[in-house]
DNA sequence: TCTTGACCCTCCCATGATTGGAAGGTTTAC
DNA sequence: GTAAACCTTCCAATCATGGGAGGGTCAAGA
């Protein structure tokens, strides 16, 4: 199988598999002679291993770890829950900082009039020297979040 | 005020302030014989408006547009609203996103022993064939959520 | 057999916001 | 006068992904 029907199998594309492979999160593939790449059904069932756990939102790190601990028949499933719950944590921290972003901003939203005049509590509280009400506390780490 | 100075006074630091005056989100500034940055209050104020934003989780390039918006004395208050409230719509389907990563995640830890056996309902999911069970039907594009 | 289109290959670049560092000039306080 | 603490610019890295250029390969049809 060549990379764009394990691409089309898997759900990985075909620029991500190559990345994978050069990052080691895979192994290198046979090639054939003219330097094409070859996939097995087991190659392509790894990339879909790697693809939910994407959906998931699990880093290629982590999921470096998962792959092994699944290749591993003498894993303690320990090890994997605690990875599962590890990342659980960090969503759920994720998660309540966009919440409090958005109830704040709502917030500001409700008190906005939303007409062709100026006034506007929403640049109002954006201009203000007084720390950011309620819920704002933000780890600006999470910055932009990812691209739209 | 030197750029360290009106980092430590606007909460952005100097490494983003240059930035931002790259990107032209903020104006040159005057600068010493020597080459050295200057800023007012009143550049501090825009950098904290700036830096607000940012807690907020605004796009520079929104921010952009807030920052114009705030100088525009003669700005209509649905232009400030319309762009909250498009970010909250931004921010509301992330957060749905995380919370059904973190529900899908959940549950399958809930099934999992974790103990040293190599049981593991967590891998088997994940290297099973079939449609990943209820909440999860990812936008792949968010990922690993930005840095840890 | 030749051509054409659909593949594949390897590089390099860009994204977004941010941090880090190197190499070098300036200012300040002792 | 010197050392520390600034400042400057430029370059690189992060993370996962996509885009494209420039070039080779393969299969199907004329």
């Amino acid at each position: 199988m060549n990379i764009g029907q394990a691409a089309s199998a898997s759900g990985v594309s075909a620029k991500m598999i190559r990345y994978y492979e050069s990052i080691g999160l895979i192994p290198k593939t046979v090639r054939t002679e003219s330097g094409y790449r070859v996939y097995s059904h087991h190659d392509v069932h790894t990339l879909r291993f790697i693809r939910r756990a994407r959906d998931l939102g699990f880093s290629v790190e982590q999921i470096a770890d998962l792959v092994s601990l699944w290749r591993d028949r003498e894993r303690a499933s320990k090890d994997v829950k605690a990875i599962a719950l590890d990342h659980v944590h960090v969503l759920e921290r994720k998660i309540r900082e966009l919440q409090e972003m958005a109830l704040t901003l709502k917030h500001l939203a409700d008190h906005c009039h939303g007409d062709s005049r100026p006034h506007c509590p929403i640049l109002e509280e954006l201009a203000s020297e007084d720390p950011l009400p309620v819920h704002v506390k933000t780890d600006a780490k999470f910055g932009a979040l990812g691209k739209a």
